[in-house]
DNA sequence: ACCCCATGTGAGTCCGGTCTCAATCGTAGT
DNA sequence: ACTACGATTGAGACCGGACTCACATGGGGT
């Protein structure tokens, strides 16, 4: 409106070419810095187009290069610091190389997932880097790269499909953490996850997420070990809101039976499960051992500090994004991967239980 | 690999038109839906298409619609919570009306931020939003509008630009804020900032950020209010890291001149801020009072929970995309804009300072 | 002086859709 | 039976770059 009513048209190589009083092509050539072009005309056109105010249009450029520089993100939920924290990853990594990132969310929904993908398929993305909402249904997902383009997994594997997956082994140091809560005595270890399931938990279940089969795994095993048999009643899944986390953690320390540790799956289920405890006016860890996934600055601040499962989510981000951009490339695999490991970190959370039973 | 070794072309409306034996304008028509279509020929064309797993290319629509569906968004830091919070909302907002989003990151640098908005404009997104790293430089921004795209600020406002703005009104809610730590016997108010500054702090200075001169500004009403001066020296900008960040809380907190309540001005801050209380041996809040911007979950879990001021932040955020994408479509401003408000929510970490003086 | 080939240059096609326009078809109105 | 008008349909232009191809131009080699 400043300068005329009507929607004024972006300037083009057209324009740029009859200002600088030569063909389309060899304006186009100057400006994309392609084929041969006289340093006369190059001025020319150089300055013409600084002149009018050229701007490459990419979408233009994307259609016949095939390519738009661009990466499709396809996450449950960037509110969630995890994957906050994943996705800044990926956008550095991304930014890096030249890269753009759609981001799209799906809320954990399979249906959303399903949307998701479509869509930056029909966007023309150049790859994507998806954290499954589920490992079992993937056929949208297959549809990936049958369709040409790479795709890359965050976080969890997807059944039956054969792509590069980062992630952190998460069964042995589940087994570790598990071991650690077992020497210190503690038998009644309960697992709270988001992970939705139609039935609650029983054992060898299947489960709709790698990741949560390879931390029950790798608890189980820890159990066996010591000759002790793994208390599945004491996993929760469904923990979808901080109404239902703080149900079912009254329900795990309550009666004869309650759990003495609670380890979350999530730093979204630790704060609810955290604020639960409080209420019930327990106290951490004399009364309750805590452990959670994720090592979230806060949790450096609560009283005590909190033992977790730190896992290096910021390198799985750019890792997954480097990956995916190398395949989009067509470079070969990197020289060396350097596996991603999570670790415990041993804080205040975890003591010994309550009625301390004597451990071998 | 699975099927051939050349890279298979998409199908396009040429080969569903081709397959369904009628024209590709008719095609076309079929498959978008618009134009005249005999129920005979939308048939063949929609089992064509469906046989052939036609898909559309956006790249293509856009280029001669003019329209990507899809927003540009320009944050400092994704991996702030607040950020990721906003985002949330933007996503939600702009998924419901069918609208993408380019997400990215300048970690609050002018350079990444120019850069980023040409990047976008140059992928020519629909309209964009911007969390401005400066309330300064802006002519960047200013190149948005006069391309004929609308832009949205969120959070801060931008000199001379005249654009619709998402944010709260800071100076009111900062007054507030102050006026309570006033009552409580406060005197000796610090306020920490990451704003980035070459002169230290103060009286009267020129700010880079809108809402940071707000929050002094409110701060600063307060004191004169009640006949007191405002204590300039205890605001410091420039923390950046967590180590500094430290370093700044010891020195507020050293001498006979110290602070007694601290105000972060964000999530980051803050938990540089308690960790540092913390290490001194200090406790909030009989030996400092603690005040935070933005209402985290993990703010109620420490011990005691946190006096915060709280954003509307997801409101925000979705707030900012229903207005950008009502520019881009059109349609005249919404009937009521509901003012978004920030307010203070009173936990447990502002008491009166040690040496209690009296208050008026 | 003559041929060869690298460098420059412009016309025009293509990418994959949208959309205009003129031609064709069917049938209702009289 | 004849005209008219709306529904259909196909050809082709166009969006804005990238790129192919044919055609100059001119200096180096012999």
């Amino acid at each position: 409106m400043s300068i005329n009513g009507s929607r004024r048209r972006d300037t083009t190589v057209a324009d740029v070419a009859k200002a600088a009083q030569v063909s389309k092509a060899q304006a186009a050539r100057a400006l994309g810095n392609y084929g041969a072009v006289s340093d006369d005309v190059r001025e020319r056109v150089l300055a013409a187009a600084e002149e009018l105010g050229y701007r490459p249009n990419e979408l233009a450029r994307s259609m016949n290069t095939g390519k738009s520089h661009t990466l499709g993100v396809v996450v449950g939920d960037i509110e969630n610091p995890h994957f906050g924290l994943a996705t800044r990853g990926i956008t550095d990594a991304a930014k890096k190389r030249g890269f753009n990132v759609i981001l799209i969310n799906t809320d954990e929904e399979t249906a959303a997932e399903v949307e998701a993908v479509r869509v930056l398929l029909d966007k023309r993305v150049d790859g994507l880097i998806v954290a499954p909402a589920s490992s079992v249904e993937t056929q949208h997902l297959q549809r990936i790269p049958e369709s040409g383009r790479p795709l890359v997994l965050l976080d969890r594997t997807a059944a039956g499909l054969d792509v590069e997956t980062v992630s952190v082994d998460m069964a042995s140091i589940s087994y570790e953490s598990t071991q650690y809560l077992l020497e210190a005595g503690h038998r009644r270890i309960a697992f709270i996850s988001t992970l939705k399931s139609d039935a609650p938990y029983t054992a060898g279940m299947e489960l709709d997420s790698s990741q949560i089969s390879e931390r029950l795994d790798g608890m189980r095993r820890a159990f066996e070990e010591k000759g002790l048999s793994y208390p599945a009643d004491l996993v929760r899944l469904n923990a979808g809101n901080a109404e239902s986390i703080r149900k079912i953690t009254r329900e795990l320390l309550a009666g004869p039976e309650a759990a003495t540790a609670i380890i979350a799956s999530d730093g979204l289920i630790a704060l609810s499960v955290v604020e639960a405890i409080q209420e019930l006016g327990l106290t951490i860890p004399a009364d309750v051992s805590f452990l959670m996934y994720d090592d979230f600055a806060w949790t450096k601040l609560t009283t005590p500090p909190l033992t977790v499962i730190a896992q290096p989510v910021y390198e799985m981000g750019t890792t997954a994004a480097e990956a995916l951009i190398r395949q989009i490339e067509g470079r070969k695999p990197a020289p060396t991967t350097p596996a991603l490991t999570a670790r415990l970190i041993r804080r205040g959370s975890v003591g010994a239980p309550r009625a301390a039973s004597v451990f071998s």
